[in-house]
DNA sequence: ACAAAAGTGTTCCCTCTACACCCATGC
DNA sequence: GCATGGGTGTAGAGGGAACACTTTTGT
């Protein structure tokens, strides 16, 4: 056992990502299946070791890249360090820093042979501790759907409210409010006309005008409940 | 360069921690100063490398333990992982788990030589990154007293409400209003009151009320302003 | 009596929810 | 015309901010 990650306060370090896509109505996780022991057969998270000249957020993006186009997701961020000392078997100890990935739901990554789609309600069994990461980031995304505009990573370029409302929908596991998730977002000014109509269904019904998302990055739409700076 | 941590995926792993404590109307974080090279002479954050058969939690609480008693630590919670591969020199490289931890305002610890309470809005020259770990907990922290009973963690067993509102004003950086602190927190059921008064200053004034927070662990009380689930 | 500090009552405002109603299209 | 889906108007509830007012003490 003299290998060099036994020194007390070195560890193999790797990066997972939980990658989210809304489809078919139902919140989906990205996983591929181990081909090796341990845990043959089982499925995990996309990621891998870190590499020496990169941070962890730009390792996740370059490891994705092999899965999924990286301009394909449209969100990023740190979730928390999976750490327990027998997490992974060893040697060596392997510690996690996990992500939350976003993918729009109109767009339908090539992935490779080994790598399909969960409904994150209904995973298979999973390596190590991937099942735990997958639903922390599903409570971080309901979380920030309520309190931030991070619907835009979720949602195609343009989109109507009703298609909207089955995105969010199917991301928090209730039903919403077409009415009321327009105005919410609209009252933020989260929202954008963009002037077209959708074309009505087969059974007719009014067109649907489209709308999109008014920025692209991350912002905090509501930031405190209560307590407030005062006014002034 | 044959540094066994040279091999790509393998990294020393330290953990450090944001300790916060509001003193003297302002929040303080507990800073030691580095006695050797490399920035020898700048602040620090305690902590140190993780132990082999611990996770990264564990291993913020056994080293801070050596500065702060642990049982004054009202809570412990990850902020973020810090990975920018020349945030130390090395090798070996040092990918950093950051914490925040909070103690309540009435305990003075004591505390090493070297080692010092400094106001987060007025820091001395901080080691490697660690003046931005502390901004990001001093951040965390402010978010979380809006939704959430942290203050409990920072307030003494009993206290008064002008007493809290005093501490609530300075970890938020702006004036609370007393009245509403206590009607917001006692509608949320967070206080309580002991039935026991405070006397008064020696100018007089009528007594105030003791109150204590009704529970001790960190529970979230407003959990999304908006797009709730339907009633029914 | 007066000042000082604590606590309460009241009003206003804003946001989100719910639900009824109107609009535009296909058949 | 009528069914179908999209969009708006409006009333109601709840929570928080602001501020005036009352209560209880010391001098």
């Amino acid at each position: 056992m003299a290998d060099a990650t036994s020194r007390p306060g070195v560890a193999a370090h790797e990066v997972l990502a939980a990658v989210l896509q809304v489809r078919a109505r139902s919140l989906r996780a990205m996983l591929w299946q181990r081909a090796r022991e341990p845990h043959a057969g089982r499925w995990s998270l996309p990621g891998g070791r870190l590499g020496d000249h990169e941070d962890v957020e730009a390792s996740i993006r370059r490891q994705l890249a092999e899965k999924v186009d990286v301009r394909q997701l449209a969100h990023v961020e740190q979730l928390a360090v999976f750490s327990a000392p027998d997490r992974v078997p060893g040697p060596p100890r392997v510690v996690a820093t996990a992500f939350l990935g976003l993918v729009p739901c109109d767009i339908d990554p090539e992935v490779p042979e080994d790598t399909r789609w969960f409904a994150v309600d209904d995973l298979p069994e999973t390596a190590f501790d991937h099942g735990a990461i997958v639903l922390r980031a599903r409570n971080r995304l309901r979380a920030k759907l309520s309190y931030t505009n991070l619907g835009f990573a979720l949602a195609p370029k343009e989109f109507t409210i009703s298609a909207l409302r089955e995105l969010y929908s199917a991301a928090l596991g209730y039903r919403v409010s077409a009415t009321n998730l327009q105005r919410v977002l609209s009252r933020r000014g989260l929202l954008e006309a963009t002037g077209r109509t959708a074309p009505p269904g087969p059974s007719g019904g009014r067109p649907a005008a489209l709308f999109r998302f008014t920025g692209h990055g991350m912002r905090v739409t509501d930031p405190f409940a209560v307590l407030r700076p005062p006014r002034g």
